[in-house]
RNA sequence: GCCCGGGUGGCGGAAUUGGUAUACGCGACGGACUUAAAAUCCGUUGAUGGCAACAUCUUGCGGGUUCGAGUCCCGCCUCGGGCACCA
């Protein structure tokens, strides 16, 4: 065969004839049914765009080429984020100034996405670092500040010392930068805010009505950390100040033993005692020193001073002391807490550091599962003991094993009387057991409530568990009642063995297991207040309702909401962004700059290294600070801060429709018609940062009356990760990349971007594979075989139409779901088929190279031409399939034996259960097995299978 | 520690509501064509036993529910990702 499948050619081609009549390009004025198709656009740092990119790319161009087929007018725009760190301090290494460095960069990007056989329009493109853009950066602070949504705060700022700027807390990983690795320090800087805590609520709320990837939403929701509980003041001993605190466990106030406040609390100073002041004031100075994320690192031990003040616990009014320790943190909540030891980890581990008093409020409340409380059943509550006799000889324990019931119990009885559980241990002990001569070892921590229902007895049963540990002294034994022989016998066990014994009958025992054998540790979860007043016997639930209630009553406190989530400091001191619109005058304060003069450019200065002095590199720019108050026309300096990247992405969806007009953002009528983005395509490691803000900055425009939505991205869909040949993560150092133009220039666009996507799910990715790809190249040489052969133009055959109705099916639904590796396998699966046909007509080809599209835009083209088409494949419409056609008319009926399978048998579809019964009990494989053996059961599974049950 | 995902042949991976596990591809082995190779085509390929028909086992491990479990429930192991003193 001399005609062989040559992608450089025919890719070039098609890809020059697609420029040239503008294909991809729709007019986002006129056309009706628009379907916005978003990738997130790459950052254009340096380096070549990744096989990642490519991967992300190809499934959303998958995808936007079958809306297309399907009927919508498919606006797929491309840009470049090409402002911020990265790009400036990969100029700062390259020793070229970013503005000449990015716009190479741009060049390159620009020629691999057009490699990438894409529906890009690049007449739409943006670059959020030219000034067309960027005036649009500043309008957006602009309407935000406007609204109140921008402020300036002092404030402590993680600070990279070699970066010499801010960082954000998404910047810094574990107490590091994220992009140099030095260790970040805390610094207080005047900083820009926009006041996303605003939205925190609308940002949870609007996560429902979104189709977005389960995991994204969950992250999203973590991220914004919402937690009711509750808020209470509490005074000071001998001082006007009141501490409030917040805490979601207010059951636990009747265990709160001391208070904590955060060091950076500014009524640490009023509180604290002349006597403590030194050594309160040096604490300040160690915490400050520290960067946040490190002073919260878990692996730290917890430090903290005595203030030398006393709260009062309004509940009980008992004098509390209150401690500075920098395990609590100032900015959440009221920067203060209650101190439980008992019923918290870290206040436990505080407690046991610093000798301070731990007492219990709250006792574990468990429910039998095996014999639940009855409904109706009269209730007896007891106070009760469960001895654990362990023979201290071998290790091994004393359990009754029940003789009615398939019980294994430890020595269990009430407390009678006035006698302690000592006592009520040794009495039940000998009544149960016989033993005399045993020990009292230890109490394992307090009462557990049972409730279960006491099937011997015929009643629910509360009980108040106390678990004693005994040792066995001696064999010595009495002679137990006849009664007590009758209900069960003794055994002697391994702990191992009893762990595994299914029948131990006691709620209770994890909780024992825990205390006997765990280091002692707080009770942190929910359970029944015990030593709390009147609130004592009630359950958590309860107690944290009625307790707010009382709260409230009082004026002192009531039920609050807490956010994790903080508000985005966007202000950084680099040269490489937006500079931020706001003029400093004497006269007038902060003004912002009018929209008319916007943009504010950025000037080109020779030194854009950061200084260093908590300033930017624009505050060395005399030109650009030096100017007049847009007010009163006096002189007047600009802010010399630069807005985070994230700033410009956080609205190019809405530029996209609308780039070439200057005058305004954004053209009403089309971003009515084209917003919001109906599917977006990128990488799940945006969730908490760039998808987050894209969506507060949507809510605040849609607030401000600007857009008619207020969500931005309809459906969102990740990639996965793509790893390197070795199963890691790509990077330089490991020398591991895979560039995708190397392996387009080897195999073409069309079987990189079929073979990536065929590798495994596209949420997963996974390690690139070099070997596989030979296997897409011949599928699509074979292909090309098939449009080269002589082609019939006549019936087709039936098997041959089924095959292909199938596979409109499937790759139809298959490309919806954005699982196209099975979609590719259906195609696959249909060219094989067509292979073997003796007879094609015309119609089935053109179909075949329809479904090809999408994955192999150019060979799929290529082929639709050869078949003396004149118009674009990819103007065509997704066929539909025939239902008749999708099922076979033949199907084979598994045969199940007691669940085995046994024998298959093929019948026309729709035969009736009794005719497939009766075949198969002719079937002589069938015959060996109902040998000697009745049928009990027929399970019959239309079209699939029939299950027989033997006896 | 907490919250999400995963774990299926030699490899990448398929498997509607529980209903014939291993589709599709890679690799490997055998064969055809060829002087030879490449390309292409045909066949075999989960494991064990058996000449074979066939049987038994098999979806990370251990239990359970069911006529039937990769899929559901309980308890573990393990890998990846996110959060991390948030009271």
């Amino acid at each position: 065969m001399n005609n062989k499948y040559n992608h450089k050619k025919i890719e070039k081609k098609w890809q020059e004839i697609w420029a040239k009549t503008k294909l991809y390009q729709v007019d986002l004025h006129k056309s009706e049914n628009p379907f916005y198709n978003l990738m997130m656009f790459p950052y254009p740092s340096g380096e070549y765009l990744h096989l990642g990119h490519g991967y992300s790319y190809s499934g959303a161009d998958v995808y936007g080429r079958f809306m297309r087929l399907s009927g919508k007018n498919v606006f797929e725009p491309i840009g470049y984020d090409s402002f911020g760190l990265p790009a400036e301090n990969y100029a700062i290494k390259a020793g070229v100034h970013p503005k000449v460095s990015i716009a190479k960069n741009i060049e390159i990007a620009r020629e691999q996405l057009k490699s990438f056989g894409c529906m890009f329009d690049f007449e739409k493109e943006v670059v959020t670092s030219d000034p067309s853009y960027y005036k649009w950066t500043q309008w957006v602070f602009l309407k935000l500040y406007e609204h109140g949504l921008a402020y300036q705060k002092e404030s402590p700022v993680n600070w990279c010392p070699n970066c010499k700027t801010v960082l954000a807390n998404e910047q810094v990983i574990n107490g590091k930068c994220e992009r140099c690795e030095t260790e970040v320090i805390q610094k207080k800087l005047n900083q820009w805010f926009f006041k996303i805590t605003d939205y925190a609520e609308k940002l949870l709320k609007g996560l429902d009505d979104i189709d977005w990837p389960e995991s994204s939403k969950i992250k999203q929701k973590n991220w914004i950390g919402k937690s009711t509980g509750v808020e209470f003041e509490m005074e000071i001993d001998g001082n006007r100040e009141k501490l409030g605190v917040f805490t979601t466990r207010i059951d636990t106030v009747y265990g709160m033993t001391y208070v904590v406040i955060a060091p950076e609390h500014p009524l640490v100073e009023k509180i604290t005692t002349d006597k403590q002041k030194k050594e309160i004031e040096k604490y300040q100075r160690n915490t400050q020193k520290l960067a946040e994320i490190e002073r919260q690192s878990t692996e730290k031990e917890k430090t903290g001073v005595f203030t030398g003040a006393y709260a009062i616990n309004p509940f009980n009014n008992k004098k509390i002391p209150i401690w500075v320790a920098d395990y609590v943190i100032y900015s959440y909540g009221t920067g203060a807490v209650m101190a439980v030891p008992a019923h918290d980890e870290r206040d436990f581990e505080f407690a046991k550091k610093y000798d301070l008093p731990i007492k219990e409020s709250i006792i574990p409340k468990v429910i039998d599962k095996h014999d639940p409380p009855k409904d109706g059943a009269e209730t007896i509550f007891r106070h009760a003991i469960q001895v654990i006799l362990i023979n201290p000889k071998n290790n091994k324990v004393l359990c009754l094993k029940w003789k009615k019931f398939p019980w294994t119990t430890f020595i269990t009885g009430g407390v009678e009387g006035d006698e302690d559980t000592i006592a009520a241990s040794k009495r039940e002990t000998i009544e149960e057991t016989g033993y005399i001569d045993i020990e009292y070892v230890k109490t394992l921590g307090g009462p557990v409530e049972s409730h279960f229902y006491a099937n011997h007895k015929g009643v629910n049963r509360k009980a108040l568990f106390t678990a004693l540990v005994f040792h066995l002294k001696s064999e010595k034994k009495e002679k137990i009642s006849e009664e007590e022989a009758e209900i069960h016998e003794l055994a002697w066990v391994t702990w191992d063995e009893l762990h595994k014994d299914n029948n131990v009958k006691c709620a209770e025992y994890d909780i024992w297991l825990d205390r006997y054998f765990n280091q002692e540790h707080a009770f942190a979860e929910k359970g029944v207040l015990t030593d709390s007043d009147k609130y004592t016997g009630l359950t958590s639930e309860e107690a944290i309702n009625k307790i707010a209630e009382w709260l409230e009553e009082k004026g002192i406190g009531g039920t609050k909401t807490t956010y994790r989530l903080r508000d985005w400091s966007f202000s950084r001191q680099r040269y490489w962004g937006a500079p931020i619109p706001i003029i400093y005058c004497d006269k007038c304060g902060a003004i912002p700059v009018p929209e008319e003069d916007l943009p504010v450019e950025l000037p080109e200065i020779k030194d854009f290294r950061p200084a260093g002095l908590g300033e930017g590199p624009l505050a060395s720019a005399p030109d650009f600070v030096n100017t007049k108050c847009p007010k009163c026309g006096g002189s007047a300096k600009r802010e010399t801060d630069t807005m985070d990247t994230f700033v410009d992405s956080s609205f190019y969806f809405m530029r996209y429709p609308n780039v070439g007009d200057d005058t305004q953002m954004m053209n009403k009528k089309i971003t009515q018609k084209w917003l919001p983005v109906d599917m977006y395509v990128g990488g799940a490691e945006h969730v908490t940062m760039h998808l987050l803000y894209a969506r507060f900055v949507t809510k605040a425009f849609y607030d401000i009356g600007l857009i008619g939505f207020d969500e931005p991205f309809i459906r969102l869909r990740h990639q996965g990760m793509i790893l390197g040949p070795d199963g890691k993560k790509m990077s330089k150092s490991k020398g591991n990349i895979v560039i995708p133009d190397e392996v387009m220039k080897k195999v073409g666009a069309d079987a990189f971007r079929t073979y990536i996507l065929f590798m495994g799910q596209f949420e997963d990715g996974g390690p690139w594979n070099p070997n596989g790809i030979a296997g897409i190249s011949r599928f699509l040489e074979k292909i090309w075989r098939l449009f080269d052969r002589e082609i019939i133009d006549s019936d087709t055959e039936i098997e041959v139409d089924r095959l292909l109705n199938k596979a409109i099916k499937k790759v139809g639904q298959d490309i919806a779901d954005f699982k196209f590796n099975t979609a590719i396998s259906s195609l696959m699966i249909l060219v094989n088929g067509l292979s073997e046909a003796k007879k094609i007509d015309k119609r089935v080809l053109g179909i075949l190279a329809i479904l090809l599209s999408p994955f192999a835009p150019h060979l799929a083209e290529e082929v639709w031409e050869k078949l003396g088409n004149t118009d674009s494949v990819h103007n065509q419409t997704w066929p539909r399939y025939d239902k008749k056609l999708i099922e076979d008319e033949m199907g084979i009926i598994a045969v199940q034996i007691n669940g085995k399978v046994r024998d298959q048998i093929l019948v026309v579809k729709g035969t009736k259960e009794n005719d497939i019964l009766k075949l198969a009990k002719d079937s002589e494989k069938i015959k060996k097995y109902l040998q000697n053996t009745d049928i009990i059961k027929v399970i019959y599974i239309p079209d699939k299978l029939l299950s027989l049950v033997t006896k």
